[in-house]
DNA sequence: ACCTCGACCTGCAAGC
DNA sequence: TGCTTGCAGGTCGAGG
């Protein structure tokens, strides 16, 4: 489900709940997420500080002042609710089965911090600060794509040469950070790239980028600050951390739209094709 | 080394 | 009404 625009927003949620606060104790319900939570992880987080909240990717990034980072992904269906103590606000609306609520953090003001993860892909893994850059889930990751590093010359670099599909290129993690299905279909809407085509069309044969490329680099930054400041999408699980629902599905202009005009006016018509075993929503008329 | 595909899970909507 | 099927925002690891 979530993908950079969406941990981008649960972090923002998190981060006052938990930035300088105390984690008094966690609660593990459920230890099968994508990979058993370590037998270690109460004891380690129990009594420490949250130092910050950051997020790298897909992964949120929350440093404790023991000098241990917890290390979390949402996989497909996680989210986060913080319940501040107080009033909750959004408690009238039909609250989510606490079923899948597998990790809740108590902390020291009184805020409870809960995961919930239906189909349990999420993931949470304990590593040292010291050692986060040999951290195997991180080390391969590519740059952030909204980081004044990412432009045109490192995309152009990370396809050049690549046999794949320019959808596929754009999915794995270690050419850029954080975009999943969603944003590369719309991405490649917005730059008017088919996704069919070859990711090292976007390099000359010195990896050097073309006007694709550029084209490419601005669609995405523009997606993903756009999908950020509507607060993310929310299709089924995604909230953000008060309850509340993001808005950005609403600014699709191809994803889940097949059979639908072309947004751009060419007239067009939205089609549905499977990559790698997913859904690719493209406009064949405009998108070349 | 690259690339594709299955596997991991639950829930929901559509079709029969 | 129920059952079956397919699909879902991710990614790791096996196999070609």
């Amino acid at each position: 489900m979530p993908e950079l625009p969406e941990v981008e927003t649960v972090r923002r949620g998190l981060a006052p709940a938990m930035e300088g606060v105390r984690v008094d104790k966690v609660e593990v319900r459920h230890r099968g997420l994508r990979w058993p939570i370590a037998k270690d992880f109460e004891k380690r987080i129990n009594g420490q500080t949250v130092t910050s909240v950051g997020r790298r990717a897909k992964y949120l990034i929350v440093d404790l002042s023991s000098g241990d980072v917890l290390v979390m992904h949402l996989g497909m269906s996680g989210s986060f609710r913080v319940n501040d103590g107080k009033i909750a606000k959004y408690h009238h609306e039909k609250s989510k089965s606490e079923t899948h609520d597998h990790v809740v953090f108590h902390m020291s003001n009184g805020a409870t911090v809960t995961f919930n993860d239906p189909r349990r892909f999420g993931s949470m893994k304990l590593v040292t600060r010291a050692k986060i850059d040999e951290e195997p889930l991180l080390s391969g990751i590519g740059p952030e794509p909204l980081g004044n590093q990412f432009d045109a010359a490192m995309l152009a670099a990370a396809c050049a040469g690549k046999k794949t599909s320019l959808k596929a290129a754009l999915l794995d993690q270690r050419v850029v950070a954080g975009l999943g299905n969603i944003y590369v279909c719309e991405a490649l809407f917005r730059a008017r790239l088919s996704p069919k085509r070859q990711a090292s069309t976007i390099a000359d044969r010195k990896g050097q980028p073309n006007a694709h490329a550029i084209a490419l680099v601005d669609a995405i930054k523009a997606v993903l600050h756009d999908a950020i400041k509507a607060g993310g999408s929310s299709l089924r699980d995604h909230r953000r951390a008060d309850g509340s629902l993001g808005d950005f599905q609403h600014n699709f202009l191809v994803y889940d739209r097949e059979g639908e005009p072309c947004p751009g006016g060419c007239k067009g018509t939205v089609k549905r094709i499977v990559q790698n075993g997913r859904s690719t929503f493209y406009c064949p008329a405009c998108q070349k």
